[in-house]
DNA sequence: ATGATTGCAAATGATTTGCATCATA
DNA sequence: TATGATGCAAATCATTTGCAATCAT
């Protein structure tokens, strides 16, 4: 359930802003490896907040300008949320669906393949892309 | 599938306002008019819009004011969809989803029992609300 | 008269943009 | 030194809020 990424090696992250056509700078390489292995569906702000602690000097705007990048190139996907003013983003860029945790606010990825979503929408709706959100509680029985 | 909403009739809009403990102020009264019946998920704008037509005078914030006032009172629902930076509303506040016509932005209601969701996502995920957005194309035969 | 509602304008918060500065090939 | 990246500050856009004017009871 929670697919825990393979965090990527600097030189592989490098590699895949290369082919992406992406100039690999110090604050781009920063921004990936925190978005790409280490955070969960952060904001914007979340980014710099821990760019002020691990990073030093990375400026909002950069923050947002790679974002708009990264995600033009296919490498995050965009997430609006209903409990959240600030655009969320995603490494997992292949199809999936996401549950939120109403009391922690937390993000969960759902596989693709553990949702079966039937719609039966009349010849006429040419479905391309499909986006669930499932909101609950998750309560964990031992603690 | 275009659940095509009757019109309310005045006497009845206002019957639903005080039912909800809601003073059914003129102002108010026109939003309902338009956002319960006439309109399509539209935006705060829209309705400025509208009102700026029909109604005369009617202030953007009021209209901000009176679309959060039905929201709390269960009268409408706030749709954050993501070819859109504003809010939409949706007079249909009972479970069902949403189409999306990449090409024209319309906003088409998919009765509840027109999709079936099968969701395994074991027992400590307590569902409480699916949101279900499917993105396409609609094409019409003939025209 | 009193309490609620309205409307303007200012405030807010997220995001974008213009532009001068800076780094690097 | 030329190209592109960065960072600051100002701009933008949707929405909210403060408050004075207005309305209805």
């Amino acid at each position: 359930m929670d697919s825990r990424r393979e965090c990527l090696t600097h030189p592989e992250i490098e590699a895949l802003l290369r082919k992406a056509g992406i100039n690999p700078t110090a604050q781009r390489l920063a921004i990936c490896r925190h978005v790409l292995c280490e955070a969960d569906h952060p904001t914007a702000e979340d980014i710099k907040h821990w760019a002020d602690q691990n990073f030093a000097k990375l400026s909002l705007a950069t923050v947002y300008n790679t974002l708009r990048i990264l995600v033009d190139a296919g490498l995050l996907k965009e997430l609006k949320l209903p409990h959240s003013e600030s655009l969320h983003y995603d490494p997992l860029v292949r199809d999936h669906f996401h549950f939120l945790d109403v009391d922690t606010g937390q993000i969960v990825d759902l596989p693709f393949e553990r949702v079966k979503i039937d719609a039966e929408l009349g010849p006429e709706f040419q479905i391309e892309e499909m986006t669930l959100l499932i909101r609950g509680k998750r309560r964990f029985p031992q603690e």
